[in-house]
DNA sequence: AGCACGCCGACT
DNA sequence: GTCGGCGTGCTC
């Protein structure tokens, strides 16, 4: 009888699967698909994992290297986790090696062990407990740690400890040295923190109604869109349904679009369960995050919450998917892998045959076109009487009121009767630094980046010039580069200048900018947040950070400044994209009993994406928009897929793109609009130009029949070696 | 992507 | 005479 033929998914950016032999003396019923394996590769041995047992191959026979060992005993995935998988790999045309690499912590991919090693915490030692406070005094950052040690009996790990402090290692080290403190081992997962008999809000009509309609659905897939304002109860509903899933003894798979921006979501969850919460996030150290995903995978942490590269996490008893914020374009992957982590997670929930929730305030035009088309069914949540009130939405038209940096007086005014009121103020711009540009008045000169085809933003504060797009960062220059004059001027505004223009409108109310630029240190955003929640800050000034997760009660007016620049984009996402921006942003003020009022800032006050939303609500608008969508024949009406390619040879991109062309018109495939090869909006990114070639398609499996005899080809082409290009299905931003 | 092989230019 | 540039080919 001849010997079994292993498939195996190999690291690499080949679209296929290489076949091997069984590893010698190995048991064949002990291997089985989803388990790792060590193969040589090439010149290399590489971690791949095994997807298929077949017993025929078409290499010959001569040719077939035998798998150099198997690294689990058990399956990492279940068949219908692995049909996820395999189910990605086709849908997105990506390379098979690299969708199983994402799927996997990094520790697995380079082979370790799946086994929970347990977390590194540190702890005070009894020779710590017993130094005086502030000891040692000639050394303030050990000193400042071993207190903050001494508080937690069980210990910190580096993740809590990153979190509080800006370095510590070196400090840590030398109190090891003296012995005052001591690390163990412990769980991974902080315990359960919940109170069982903790308060449960009372649940109005429509929230239990919602919660029903996804119990009473029973087992098997649905697909459910809650639709709710800020404030409807969302997270409640949410909380309700994992509940009952809980009850019957299965886990909750929960996505969220950033987390270091929802920690008061993952509060709400720890409060209410009793049970081990795994929370997958970027922060986590290689070993936390190995230690959480097995944790999932093993059933020992029934609720789990991560951003989108959770949704492939393996999980014992899966019950019920949530996907909080659907309409967040973070869900999708915009390099590598583009994958759309919502996306997945319902083909993930109808493989594994449970209830999938999508829930949004503001969902996408996608997810209203399903529940229209009775493939999602929608949940609605009215707000809630007596509290939120829907907020005031008023324009103010720009082109007759003076701007003092960028500010409106009629704004500036409202500001001022809201701080008088007590209440708190926003202002919401979607632009970091100073000012988005420095020019010479002398010779028109423009701060460019030389590496970008943008413009390096004017810092004041840092004295400094920095690419938003690449990274450069250049002091300030004294002189105009091109005619030496010093008459350089800021032009436009970002969140620095407005915060310096209000500071000086208002010199003795505090104010706090909340940007990735005041946000960087770890630790910052929760110390720029207690400032607001404390009420020492009374206006607030920030980006889209601002409209994502956080919640600001005492918020009494928003306002919205740049609104315009979403108004006119070439992008058919830009006008869904903007409004549902200013939706969230609005979002933040007038909750508890104060009304809350929204003003925005135009230029075109007429423009229909505006005026909709003032005289109407999102769901209006959104409809408005998806008829659009219909008109113009953009998706959720059409499919799309998108080849980019870059390269830092000018030529080399456009050359590869028009082969391309060439090749998927030889397809001659009926009702598959091949576009012709056109350069990125923005052409040059770091050092390298961009270009993209577009397909469109009314019917998905046309689009993807092509797709799947095409992309071999492309890895066949030698003007692909010159570039790096990439295949983005359903494509997020058209840039 | 890695990695090796191979064939031409400027160095010890 | 060799070191090394990156074009080309291959990975079961």
């Amino acid at each position: 009888m001849p010997e079994p033929v292993l498939r195996i998914a190999v690291p690499s950016p080949l679209r296929r699967v290489f076949d091997y032999l069984p590893p010698g003396g190995a048991a064949l019923e002990t291997i089985i698909p989803g388990q790792r394996v060590r193969v040589p590769f090439g010149k290399r041995q590489v971690v791949g994992v095994l997807v298929e047992v077949v017993d025929h191959t078409d290499v010959p026979a001569g040719r077939l290297k035998r798998v150099t060992e198997c690294l689990d005993r058990e399956p990492l995935w279940s068949d219908t986790e692995r049909r996820l998988l395999d189910w990605a790999v086709d849908y997105y045309h990506h390379p098979p090696g690299e969708v199983y690499q994402t799927a996997l912590p990094v520790l697995l991919r380079q082979g370790r062990v799946a086994h929970a090693t347990g977390i590194q915490r540190y702890r005070a030692s009894e020779a710590g407990l017993a130094q005086a406070e502030g000891e040692p005094r000639r050394a303030p950052k050990q000193a400042a740690l071993l207190d903050r040690l001494r508080k937690t009996p069980e210990g910190l790990t580096a993740e809590a400890l990153t979190a509080e402090f800006d370095t510590w290692r070196p400090a840590l080290a030398r109190l090891q040295e003296r012995g005052w403190v001591e690390s163990l081992e412990g769980p991974c997962l902080p315990a359960p923190q919940a109170d069982p008999e903790g308060e449960r809000p009372l649940l109005n009509p429509p929230q239990e109604a919602a919660i029903a309609a996804v119990a009473d659905h029973g087992e098997g897939f649905g697909a459910f869109l809650v639709d709710g304002v800020t404030g409807s109860g969302k997270t409640e509903v949410y909380l309700g349904m994992i509940e009952r899933t809980l009850a019957a003894g299965r886990q909750a798979l929960v996505l969220v679009p950033e987390i270091g921006l929802t920690p008061q979501l993952i509060d709400r969850f720890r409060r209410r369960f009793p049970v081990p919460i795994a929370v997958l996030h970027s922060g986590l150290s290689d070993g936390e995050r190995l230690c959480a995903w097995l944790a999932a995978r093993d059933g020992n942490a029934p609720v789990v919450i991560g951003t989108r590269s959770a949704v492939f996490t393996p999980m014992a008893d899966l019950g019920i998917i949530v996907v909080d914020e659907e309409h967040d374009p973070s869900f999708k992957q915009q390099d590598g892998f583009r994958y759309s982590g919502r996306d997945v997670a319902v083909m993930r929930a109808r493989l594994s045959n449970v209830p999938v929730v999508l829930g949004s305030a503001t969902p996408s035009v996608e997810s209203l076109h399903n529940a229209q088309q009775g493939r999602y069914r929608p949940l609605v949540l009215p707000e809630r009487a007596g509290t939120a009130l829907h907020p005031d939405l008023h324009l103010i038209d720009i082109r007759h009121n003076p701007l003092t940096d960028g500010l409106s007086e009629p704004l500036l005014k409202a500001a001022e009767r809201h701080i008088a009121a007590d209440g708190q103020v926003l202002i919401f711009l979607n632009r970091r630094g100073y000012s988005p540009t420095l020019f010479c008045r002398g010779c028109r000169w423009q701060s460019s980046c030389e590496r970008c085809d943008a413009r390096m933003v004017y810092y004041a504060g840092a004295r400094r010039l920095r690419c938003h797009h690449c990274g450069a960062d250049r002091p300030l220059p004294t002189e105009c580069p091109e005619c030496a004059s010093v008459d350089l001027a800021p032009v436009g505004q970002g969140t620095e200048r407005v915060e310096e223009s209000l500071r000086g409108r208002f010199p003795e109310v505090g104010l706090v900018r909340i940007d990735r630029d005041s946000t960087r240190r770890k630790g910052a955003m929760g110390d720029l947040l207690d400032e607001v929640r404390g009420g020492r800050a009374r206006i607030l000034v920030g980006t889209q950070m601002l409209a994502k997760g956080h919640h600001f009660p005492e918020v009494t007016l928003v306002g919205i400044v740049g609104a315009d620049q979403g108004l006119f984009s070439a992008d058919f996402r830009a006008a869904e994209r903007m409004a549902q921006l200013i939706i969230q942003v609005a979002g933040r003020a007038g909750r508890a009993e104060r009304p809350g009022e929204v003003l925005i800032q135009t230029e075109f006050p007429e423009h229909p994406l505006l005026s909709g939303l003032v005289e109407h609500d999102y769901g209006h608008l959104a409809r408005g928009l998806l008829d659009e969508r219909r008109d113009t024949g953009w998706p959720p009406f059409s499919h799309l897929a998108l080849l980019r390619a870059e390269a830092v040879d000018r030529d080399a991109p456009l050359a590869f793109l028009e082969e391309a062309r060439r090749l998927a018109v030889d397809f001659g495939l009926p009702g598959v609009e091949i576009w012709d090869p056109v350069p990125a909006p923005m052409e040059k990114r770091a050092g390298r130009v961009r270009a993209q070639l577009l397909l469109q398609s009314d019917q998905r499996s046309t689009l993807h029949r092509l797709l799947a005899g095409w992309t071999p080809q492309l890895e066949g082409l030698k003007t692909g070696r010159r570039v790096r290009w990439s295949l983005d299905v359903d494509p997020g931003e058209m840039f």
